[in-house]
DNA sequence: CTACCTGCAAACTCTTTGCAAGCAG
DNA sequence: CTGCTTGCAAAGAGTTTGCAGGTAG
C-alpha cells in the first residue's frame, strides 16, 4: 500500500530505509506511551489498525530501530525483552526504574538522576581504567514492592 | 542412592529440604566458581559426577535454592538466566557487574563498592519514601567492551 | 513406610529464520 | 523494475509441568 511518509518515515529514510506503514505505527506507538510494551504488547497495539501486519514484523523493527540507537530495549528479568524510545527520541529524560516484583509495575523516576548520573561517571571512568574496559551504557533497576502490592 | 551429607547437606535440611545428591552437588559446583553459570552449565558440570541427573532436576534446584536466598539469579539480558551463590553463603564481597556485549564476559567489581552501596541507599531510602516503594535489592551493570574486544 | 524428589517427555513462551510473494522508491 | 520488506509456518532456545517411579528420613 503506497501511503505518506510522516515525521518518522523521513528520518526512516535518512537511515536508508524504506518507510512502512508497520514501521511509522511502531514508532508511532512508542512515541505514544510512557509503558516499556513488550513485543507481543505492541504487536496487539498494531493489529488494531493494521491487523495484517505480523508479530515477526514487531521483532524485526524493534531490532532494527534498537541497531539505529532510535529505540532501547530493556530487560527486567521477566524473560521477555521491554521496549522504550530512547534519551535522545524521545522527550523523556534520562531515567532508572524501580520494579515491583509482585505486580510486575515499572516506575520510571529520573529523581535524584543527576546526581547519579554523576556518580556513575565517575565510577564508570575508574573502572574502565582498572578494567581496560570500553563503557558505553549502564542500567541500573530497584526491586521491590510497590504501593498497591505491600 | 543413600549417602552421607556434606555442608551443605546439613543446611538443606536446616531448611526442611532432603539431602540428595544433586541438591549437594549442585550448591558445591556454585561453591566452586567465580563464574555466573547458567542451567546448562551447571547441569554439564553435574553430568561428569553424576550423568543421572537431568536438567530439569538442575532448574528445580536453582528454584528452590533462589527462594531460600541461599543463591542469587542474575539475568544479564542474554535471554537466559545465570546464578551465583548469594553474598551471604559466599565468600565473595557484595558486586555489581562488567558485561562484554561483544564477548559475553562478564567480571565483578568492588572497587568504590562501600561507596556505592552508601550512595545507593541514600538514593533508595528517598525513592522508597516518594514513590511508596519497598525497595529490597538493586542491580547495576554495565555495559561496553573488554580488553580482548576492544 | 510415606512424603518428598527425580527423570522423562511433552508443553509452553519468547524469539529467530527460510522462503515466496509484495511493495517502496 | 529491483531489492528491501513482509507474512506465514516452522524451527530454536530456555524454561516449566505432569506423572509414574524412586529414595531419604
Amino acid at each position: 500500500m503506497k501511503r505518506e511518509c510522516g515525521r518518522w518515515g523521513y528520518r526512516l529514510r535518512g537511515f536508508g530505509y524504506k518507510c512502512t506503514p508497520g514501521r511509522e505505527l511502531i514508532l508511532e506507538i512508542l512515541e505514544s506511551t510512557d509503558e516499556h510494551l513488550s513485543p507481543e504488547e505492541i504487536y496487539s497495539k498494531v493489529s488494531i489498525e493494521h491487523p495484517e501486519i505480523g508479530l515477526t514484523t514487531v521483532y524485526r523493527t524493534l531490532d532494527m530501530l534498537v541497531n539505529l540507537g532510535v529505540v532501547s530495549k530493556l530487560d527486567f528479568g521477566e524473560g521477555k525483552s521491554r521496549y522504550e524510545l530512547s534519551e535522545h527520541h524521545s522527550h523523556k529524560k534520562h531515567h532508572h526504574h524501580l520494579v515491583c516484583n509482585k505486580c510486575g509495575k515499572i516506575i520510571d523516576y529520573s529523581d535524584f538522576i543527576n546526581e547519579e548520573i554523576e556518580f556513575l561517571n565517575k565510577i564508570e571512568s575508574k573502572l574502565g581504567k582498572k578494567y581496560n574496559f570500553k563503557i558505553s551504557s549502564h542500567f541500573i533497576k530497584f526491586d521491590g514492592m510497590c504501593n498497591d502490592c505491600i
